[in-house]
DNA sequence: TCGATATGAAACCAAATGGTTTTGTTTTTC
DNA sequence: GAAAAACAAAACCATTTGGTTTCATATCGA
């Protein structure tokens, strides 16, 4: 019945297209829960849940100011993204792995045509 | 009615993680469908589902072989998702500028404590 | 103190998501 | 030509998601 409400990750948290707006708009300064939603076509408690789970994948921070929210960007999340990005950059950025890459594919599909369909030769 | 099937994007493809090991899966080498399925405690028609959304974003390519479909990765669609990172990349790998919006950001937050609650000072 | 402001929290809802099972089609293989 | 293999497509289902409305609470300003 515990740990049952699965903390976002950061994948998920930029998956919405509102929360990437969102995240934008913190770039640029520190702002309340009010002053983001005049920013969307939505209702403030849309907004909230949606700052909610920028929280939990810690890509913003939020602190009371009097009666109201603020919050601002925590890019330092994002690395977890960039790390996983950089994995695969081996296969397109880097032309020389990038053809490695695909001359090795195509030798196995040699390979497997040869195998299946001689008649094809 | 028509057009109402929203195409996924390369951010909800790599939001699910079955699907992202799907992705350093085909990194590795050209796979079909039920080999990819040896590799998960699931059907393989739930993955030849995740395949489709991967697909739909043009992270992976699918060709016919024979009776069997093989997929490789393709990994330029994931250029827009470096992009999108290298907006916010100046806040926080780039000290200088990472500092420099810590410090703009907290010239805000003064003003509005003193605009707001003078008695605080 | 009282009304307005800013938020928090909960109940509710439709649609999307991520899985299943079932049925059908194409291609191999013997 | 028939059985098996690999896949496609569809129906179905539970849970999650992304929104709403409603109500409660805390803070500010006159």
């Amino acid at each position: 019945m515990s740990a049952s409400v699965q903390k976002h990750d950061v994948f998920q948290a930029i998956a919405d297209p509102t929360r990437r707006d969102i995240l934008r708009l913190l770039a640029e300064k520190e702002l309340s829960i009010l002053e983001i939603t005049g920013h969307f076509p939505m209702s403030r408690t849309a907004i909230a849940k949606h700052l909610h789970i920028l929280s939990e994948a810690e890509l913003v921070s939020g602190r009371k100011i009097g009666r109201e929210k603020r919050f601002r960007l925590q890019p330092e999340s994002l690395d977890e993204l960039k790390q996983w990005l950089s994995y695969f950059e081996q296969f397109w950025n880097n032309k020389l792995s990038m053809l490695k890459h695909i001359v090795e594919n195509q030798n196995e599909t040699d390979l497997k045509v040869i195998k299946t369909d001689p008649d094809k030769l």
